[in-house]
DNA sequence: ACCTGCAT
C-alpha cells in the first residue's frame, strides 16, 4: 500500500539532532546535486557521510517537503573531501576545521582508521598533545560502537532506537553484552519477539541446546504471561509452552528451571493444588503483600468509641444524610484497620470517601490520599477538597535508564508518616505496586481500598483487588444502590447484564440505549460519524463536544487511529484560517480535540480569572485553539484552563474524537458511541464491553456487530488470572 | 498478536 522511495546520497549539514531518541533533520546532498531536506531517526549522523535511504517525500506544513527516512543503510566518509567535511563539522569532540584539515592533509583516507587504531599518531600534528589525541580517538570509537550496533541491529530489521536504549543500559560495551546473550532482547525492556533473538543466536553459532538459550526461553515465558497479567504459571504450562517456543524436548527444560530455582531466579511453590513457578520479583511481592496485610489487620486497633456519634456531626455539616451501606463504610473505616469499599459507577463511592476523610480528619489521623493513575488521583483531590497524588509519586518512585529498575524513596527503612492511607481506583493497582505500597505503611497504619472490581483490570500482574475481596479476610462493604440513574435506565440494566454474563438487550426501544448493526467495519466508522456530526446533535439535541466515540483497539477501520482520521476530516476539516502542525504520523489543526496522553506536571496553564497552575494528566482532553504561526508552540484548552505546548511536548498530545475503552476508564460522558468490532482475542473480554457501557451517563449507542458484543458478554477470561494471593491469605497450606 | 500505568 505505503510507496516508498530511494534516496543516495552525502550528509551536507545537520539541521537538527535529539541525542536522546535519534531524531535527525539534515540536508542530504544527492548524487544527482540537488539537495534535499531529510527527516528520520538517524542516530549521530554526521556530514560526509554516504546514506542509501528509502522512504518517502511529504510536505510539512511549516517546513515544505522533505524526505521521510524509514530505512537507512549508511557509510562512514571514506573519500577524502568526505572525511574532511565529517571531521569539521564538530562530530567528534576536540576536532574543528583546523586540525581537521591538517589531520586530512596528513594521513589522507586513512585518517579515520589513524584515530580509532592509533591515535597516538595523531601527537605528529601541531597543536596535538597526547592527551588529547586519546580524547579524540574516545570520542570517535564511542561513536563507532554505536554505528555499529546500529548495523548489527539493521541485520535483523530491529529497530534503530533500540540502539539508543541498549547504549544507555550497557554503555559503550552493548554490542559484546548482545553478542554474548542475545536473549536479553527478547521480552520485557527491549520488546523483541524471543524468535528474532534466537534468530541473532543463531548466527552467532549458539547452539540450540545450550543451558543460556533455554533458560532465556523459561523466563520469556514467565515474563509474557507477566505482561498478561498472571503473576505465575502453573509448572505443566510452563515447561509445555516453553518446550513448544524452542521445539525442544520437555526434559531439558525441566533442567533450565531447576537451574534457574537453584539461582532462586524462578520459585516453585503449591498453591491449593496447582505448582506454581513465579519469577522472584513477583513471588516475593505476592508473600510480602500477604504477610503486611496480616499484619495491618492485626494491628488494627477499634478507635470506634463515639463514632456514631462524630458521624451524625459530619452529616450535618456536609448537608446530607448516609444510606445505611455509606453509613456502615464510614464506621467501619474507624474500626478496622483495613477496609475495602467496592461499587459501580454512581453508587455513591464518592460520599462515603470524604464521610471517610472527615471522619478520620476528626479522629486526628494524618490522612494520605492516592490512585494509580495522574488523573485519578485529581479527580480524587478535587472530589474530597484535599491533595492526592499518585500512588507512585507518594512513594517517591524513579526509573533508571541505565538499570531499568523501578526503585522506591519511601519503605520499610523509610516508612510514609501517615496514620491512614485511602487509595481509590483500586481495580488498577497490581501486585508490584500494591507491595511497594504495603512495604511504606508503618505498622497500624489505616488502609481504605476502593474501586470497582468489573473494571478493566490493571497493566500489571495480580488481580490485587479482587483476591483481597474474595480472600473473605478484610472487612468488605459493598455499595449496591444506585444513585445517579434512575433504575429504568437501560444503560444501568445492561451494564449489570453484562457483568453477569448475560448479553444486553439490543431492541432498542429502551430510551438511552441503542444498537445499530454494522456487520462491515467499513460501514461502522461511516455510520459512526455520521452519528457524531449530523444525527445526534440535530436529531438528539446533543453537542458534538459531549459525545465521546470508543472503541477497544487502535488498528482496523474502526478502531482509534482510523476513526480519528476520518471524525476529524468530517468535524474539523482543513481551512485556509486553521493552522495546521504535523508530528510524526500525526497531523493537529486549530480546532481539533486532543487528549494528554502521558502525566506531565509542568505544563503551565492559566485559567480567564488569571488564575495560574501546572500539569495536565494523562486522559484529560481539550481542544487546540491556537497554532503559533512558527509551530513552536500551540495553545490547548482544558475545561477553562488554556495551556501552553512547546514543541517537544506535541509527543504528549494525540487526537481524541475516538479513543479507547482503555483510555476512557475513569471518565464519564454524557453520550458514548461504542465501536463495536471485532478486534484482537485479548480486547474481546467482558470488561471492556462494561466499562465502555457505564462510561455514558445519559445516552450510548453501540455500533457494529452483535456477534461481537456476545463474544465480549461471554469472555470473563481476563478476571482469570493465575495469582496466589487470595489463597495464601485464606489460610494457604495451614486451611 | 493486543490493550495499558508510572517515573526523571
Amino acid at each position: 500500500m505505503e510507496e516508498y522511495s530511494t534516496l543516495e546520497g552525502t550528509v551536507h549539514s545537520i539541521i537538527f539532532q535529539n541525542p536522546d531518541n535519534g531524531y535527525t533533520v539534515l540536508r542530504l546532498l544527492t548524487d544527482e546535486g540537488e539537495v534535499v531536506n531529510t527527516v528520520g531517526c538517524l542516530p549521530c549522523a554526521a556530514p560526509g557521510e554516504r546514506m542509501l535511504l528509502t522512504g518517502r517525500m511529504e510536505v510539512h506544513p511549516q517546513h515544505g517537503e522533505q524526505f521521510s527516512v524509514r530505512d537507512a543503510e549508511r557509510r562512514m566518509p571514506a573519500e577524502e573531501d568526505e572525511i574532511l567535511s565529517y571531521l569539521s563539522s564538530g562530530a567528534i569532540k576536540g576536532v574543528g576545521p583546523a586540525t581537521a584539515a591538517r589531520m586530512v592533509e596528513r594521513f589522507g583516507s586513512e585518517t579515520l582508521d589513524v584515530i580509532e587504531r592509533a591515535p597516538e599518531k595523531l601527537t605528529q600534528l601541531k597543536g596535538v598533545t597526547s592527551k588529547r589525541a586519546m580524547e579524540i580517538a574516545q570520542s570517535f570509537r564511542s561513536q563507532m560502537e554505536l554505528r555499529r550496533l546500529m548495523e548489527f541491529l539493521a541485520r535483523f530489521e530491529l529497530p534503530i532506537v533500540l540502539a539508543m536504549l541498549l547504549e544507555k543500559r550497557y554503555g559503550g560495551t552493548a554490542l559484546d553484552v548482545l553478542r554474548e546473550n542475545p536473549y536479553l532482547l527478547a521480552g520485557g525492556t527491549f520488546g523483541v519477539e524471543f524468535s528474532t533473538a534466537d534468530e541473532i543466536a543463531i548466527s552467532l553459532g549458539i547452539p540450540a541446546d545450550s543451558a543460556c538459550r533455554v533458560e532465556a526461553a523459561v523466563l520469556f515465558e514467565l515474563d509474557h504471561n507477566a505482561d498478561n497479567g498472571h503473576v505465575f504459571l502453573p509448572r505443566e504450562k510452563l515447561i509445555d509452552a516453553t518446550a513448544r517456543l524452542l521445539e525442544c524436548g520437555c526434559e531439558q527444560v525441566e533442567r533450565a528451571l531447576d537451574d534457574l530455582m537453584e539461582r532462586c531466579a524462578v520459585v516453585q511453590e503449591q498453591v491449593a493444588n496447582v505448582t506454581a513457578c513465579y519469577l522472584r520479583r513477583l513471588y516475593d511481592a505476592e508473600r510480602y503483600a500477604q504477610r503486611k496485610i496480616e499484619l495491618l489487620l492485626s494491628a488494627a486497633a477499634d478507635q470506634g468509641g463515639g463514632v456514631e456519634e462524630l458521624i451524625g456531626r459530619i452529616e450535618e455539616e456536609q448537608g446530607i444524610s448516609y444510606a445505611p451501606a455509606q453509613r456502615q463504610a464510614v464506621e467501619l473505616a474507624a474500626r478496622q484497620g483495613v477496609l475495602l469499599l467496592t461499587g459501580g459507577p454512581g453508587t455513591g463511592k464518592t460520599t462515603s470517601v470524604r464521610g471517610i476523610v472527615a471522619l478520620f480528619r476528626r479522629m486526628g489521623l494524618d490522612t494520605v490520599l492516592a490512585a494509580p493513575t495522574g488523573r485519578a488521583a485529581k479527580r480524587m483531590g478535587e472530589l474530597c477538597g484535599m491533595e492526592a497524588q499518585t500512588i507512585h509519586r507518594l512513594l517517591g518512585m524513579s526509573f533508571s535508564e541505565s538499570t531499568g529498575e523501578v526503585s522506591f524513596i519511601k519503605g520499610e527503612k523509610e516508612p510514609l508518616e501517615a496514620d491512614a492511607v485511602i487509595v481509590d481506583e483500586m481495580s488498577m493497582v497490581d501486585l508490584m505496586l500494591m507491595a511497594a505500597l504495603l512495604r511504606a505503611l508503618r505498622p497500624g497504619c489505616r488502609l481504605v481500598m476502593v474501586g470497582d472490581p468489573d473494571q478493566l483490570s490493571a497493566v500489571g500482574a495480580g488481580n490485587v483487588f479482587s483476591d483481597l475481596i474474595r480472600s473473605g479476610r478484610i472487612a468488605t462493604v459493598a455499595l449496591r444502590e444506585i444513585f445517579r440513574q434512575a433504575e429504568r435506565s437501560a444503560i444501568v440494566r445492561n451494564a449489570h447484564a453484562v457483568n453477569e454474563g448475560r448479553l444486553p438487550a439490543l431492541d432498542n426501544d429502551q430510551g438511552d440505549f441503542f444498537f445499530l448493526r454494522r456487520r462491515d467495519p467499513v460501514r461502522t466508522a461511516a455510520t459512526i460519524v455520521e452519528l457524531v456530526q449530523t444525527r445526534l446533535p440535530e436529531k438528539m439535541g446533543v453537542p458534538v463536544e459531549q459525545i465521546q466515540v470508543l472503541t477497544p483497539t487502535h488498528k482496523g477501520e474502526a478502531g482509534t487511529v482510523n476513526l480519528n482520521r476520518v471524525l476529524q476530516a468530517a468535524l474539523n476539516p482543513r481551512r485556509p484560517d486553521r493552522r495546521e502542525r504535523s508530528w510524526g504520523e500525526r497531523l493537529f489543526r486549530e480546532g481539533d480535540r486532543i487528549m494528554q496522553t502521558k502525566n506531565d506536571y509542568d505544563v503551565v496553564w492559566e485559567k480567564p480569572d488569571g488564575t495560574v497552575g501546572t500539569g495536565m494528566f494523562n486522559g484529560d482532553v481539550g481542544r487546540i485553539e491556537q497554532i503559533d504561526p512558527s509551530g513552536e508552540w500551540l495553545t490547548v484548552n482544558f475545561d477553562d484552563r488554556l495551556a501552553t505546548y512547546t514543541a517537544d511536548q506535541l509527543s504528549e498530545i494525540d487526537l481524541a474524537y475516538a479513543m479507547t475503552v482503555h483510555k476512557a476508564q475513569g471518565s464519564e460522558y454524557r453520550c458514548v458511541v461504542l465501536s463495536a468490532v471485532n478486534a484482537a482475542p485479548a480486547l474481546m473480554v467482558r470488561g471492556v464491553l462494561y466499562t465502555a457501557i457505564t462510561r455514558a451517563r445519559e445516552l450510548l449507542i453501540v455500533v457494529g456487530d452483535e456477534a461481537a458484543v456476545g463474544r465480549m458478554t461471554e469472555n470473563d477470561r481476563q478476571q482469570k488470572r493465575y495469582s496466589g494471593l487470595k489463597w495464601r491469605l485464606r489460610g494457604g497450606e495451614r486451611a
